[in-house]
DNA sequence: TAAAAAACTTGAACCTATTCAACTTTTCAG
DNA sequence: CTGAAAAGTTGAATAGGTTCAAGTTTTTTA
């Protein structure tokens, strides 16, 4: 297992991951072939499939990249969160919403949903469950800090809220994702207006 | 358009869609071909298509069968729902738990679920929200008129917290059927965890 | 450095949803 | 009742994801 070997495989898997990334936005998830990846990244159709199990799992790949670097985003905010709960909840939630089209496309995105919900305990299934849970233990996180520094009712269960909020504003996302023409604004703001009565629910009571 | 042709439509239709709930259940979605199916319901596999646009569409049909019978169900507890707002809230949510089992299993449902976030602007993927938002609509009637009857703080807005317990009881459905094992009871437990600390939040002070 | 072993690559073959042009059956005007 | 039009049925053909036996390339062994 010395260089060259392994060298090259590092290099096909690159150039099949680059090629889908670009294909699958220029075009669509749906409408790109195997083939055409294939022969984008000089390989074989069956050299594809030996980097990647299924056509999916070069999606969910791509989706990581995405989300890694929406945490890593993320965890900025969580470091030094605004000042009042709606300013803190709501500038993490809209980082994720503002990175989440870098590298996917809304219908990428949605493929991506469909087939961890569809084959959930395929690798790539239970990979996108991880990525998900992270997103929402990073807000559990956040709510936790709020409440540590005393803009939450301290009696309040931050792992039930923090998977409420995170329930909410996933599943505020797919409904983005499902409207081609909703725009991110809209977005933003439908999400605020849930997120808003909650917050004035959890504050305690003289904060701010 | 007289009585033998459409006679020997309904009849066909239903031959198929029977096959198909009993196919989908007693095998899987996935394995079960088309083929299948017209050969159960004696007709041709260009027939079948000529009644149901995908295979999804078969699905979908079995879907609005359940989430009818659910709405139905749902509606007896709006008409009377349970003192208390834990109570009346779990006893509606539980209930369309309970029912979702009924003719479908987890894999049809993480199916029909997987296709009207993948396809959500075919005919079936819309009819899929469709069912959606009519419970969505469901719990926002219930918390209404818990509103109404004075168990909930009158400045709230139901249609916020209607959303936020809708989606919020989807999420944690979606993930009972990810998860082969676990139970309805399991689900049930899981689901009254997240949502009491929010009733807490939302009762009047001094109902009850 | 040569030969055997290990690790990859290849593309033709397979499987199944979906389409469609040719055929049947039903309806209906006269 | 008859034949043309309408409506429906059929299954072979198409398409694209996936598999796998045969062929190459790289590594290892001696």
């Amino acid at each position: 297992m010395t260089g060259l070997r392994n060298k090259q495989k590092a290099a096909r898997e690159k150039r099949i991951l680059t090629a889908a990334i670009l294909k699958f936005r220029a075009e669509s998830y749906r409408s790109v072939r195997i083939e055409d990846l294939a022969e984008i990244a000089e390989v074989s159709v069956g050299t594809v499939y030996n980097y990647f199990k299924t056509k999916g799992d070069i999606l969910i790949a791509t989706v990581t990249l995405e989300v890694e670097e929406v945490l890593g985003s993320g965890a900025e905010i969580i470091a030094n969160p605004p000042k009042g709960v709606d300013e803190a909840l709501l500038s993490l939630i809209f980082r994720y919403y503002d990175h989440s089209l870098k590298y996917l496309s809304k219908e990428m995105w949605c493929t991506a949903m469909a087939l961890s919900i569809e084959a959930p305990k395929t690798p790539s299934g239970l990979h996108y469950s991880e990525l998900d849970k992270m997103l929402a233990a990073q807000v559990t996180e956040l709510i936790r800090k709020l409440q540590a520094r005393g803009d939450i009712k301290s009696e309040l269960d931050t792992d039930a809220i923090g998977q409420l909020v995170f329930n909410n504003l996933n599943q505020m996302f797919i409904e983005f994702l499902k409207d081609e023409d909703m725009t991110l604004e809209t977005l933003r703001n439908r999400v605020a207006t849930q997120i808003r009565p909650l917050t004035k629910l959890i504050v305690r009571e003289g904060a701010e």
